[in-house]
DNA sequence: GCTTGACCCTCCTATGGTGGGAGGGTCTAT
DNA sequence: ATAGACCCTCCCACCATAGGAGGGTCAAGC
């Protein structure tokens, strides 16, 4: 099986496959004699485990981590539902900060009349937050 | 007023201050005769706005637009609120997702055992995603 | 056996926003 | 005059991904 095989078959693109090759997240791939890299169904099921870990959002480094137990037929399952927890909390602090952003737009948003008058809220949140701070230390 | 006294002013870093010099976010600093940048009340304003700008998750491009809105009197507020509405909806496009993936994440937590047994629903969901699929196409 | 086209190889570049550092110049206070 | 704080430019790194150049390999059809 070929790179361009092993990339349908596992959703990972053609160049992704060879930059995990080339960072060591997966071992590298055994070549053919026209040094062609070569995959079988093992090696498939690791891009896809790698892909699936991706569209929950691990990094690199996390995945490392849950390939190396998922390897490891005696892993305690504590070991990954440890990096799991701590990639959840990860999540949770971020959709918390974009929420606090996405919370004061709407509100500066629905104050704002969006039409012909130069009059915006938007604009005096950005650039009046805190003026005074300017002239006492200049 | 030198880099590092608007660095303090607008609490933009000075690295940041020259990147944004660089790229033409801002326009560039005068210079004194030792070729030191030079800052004005006004300039420390543009930074104060880019650094609120970029705390509510506006992107450079963006933030450039807005830039040259604030400094138009005569823009109409519409201009503002449909880049703020972009944004918006970009910020909660994101936000879903990430939610997805803390959910999905947070269920196969709860139902991981986490202890010394290597049973796992979290493997096994990133392993065994669609397993058939790859005998399939072998 | 030769050509064609699909596929593969490596190496380089860019993205975006930020930080770090090297090597060297400027300014200010003692 | 010297020390120390500050400034300058230029380069590198991050992370995950995509694009392209320049060239090799393979399989099918002639």
């Amino acid at each position: 099986m070929n790179i361009g095989q092993a990339a349908k078959a596992s959703g990972v693109s053609v160049k992704m496959i060879r930059y995990y090759d080339a960072v060591g997240l997966v071992r590298p791939a055994s070549r053919s004699e026209g040094n062609y890299r070569e995959y079988d169904a093992r090696e498939v099921n690791e891009l896809r485990f790698i892909r699936r870990a991706r569209t929950l959002g691990f990094d690199m480094t996390e995945i490392a981590q849950l390939l190396s137990l998922w390897r490891d037929r005696d892993r305690p399952s504590r070991e990954v539902k440890a990096i799991a927890q701590r990639h959840l909390a990860d999540l949770d602090t971020r959709i918390r900060e974009m929420q606090a952003m996405a919370d004061t737009l709407r509100h500066l948003a629905h104050c704002c009349a969006g039409d012909d008058r130069p009059d915006c809220p938007i604009l005096e949140d950005l650039g009046g937050a805190t003026p005074e701070a300017v002239h006492t230390t200049l």
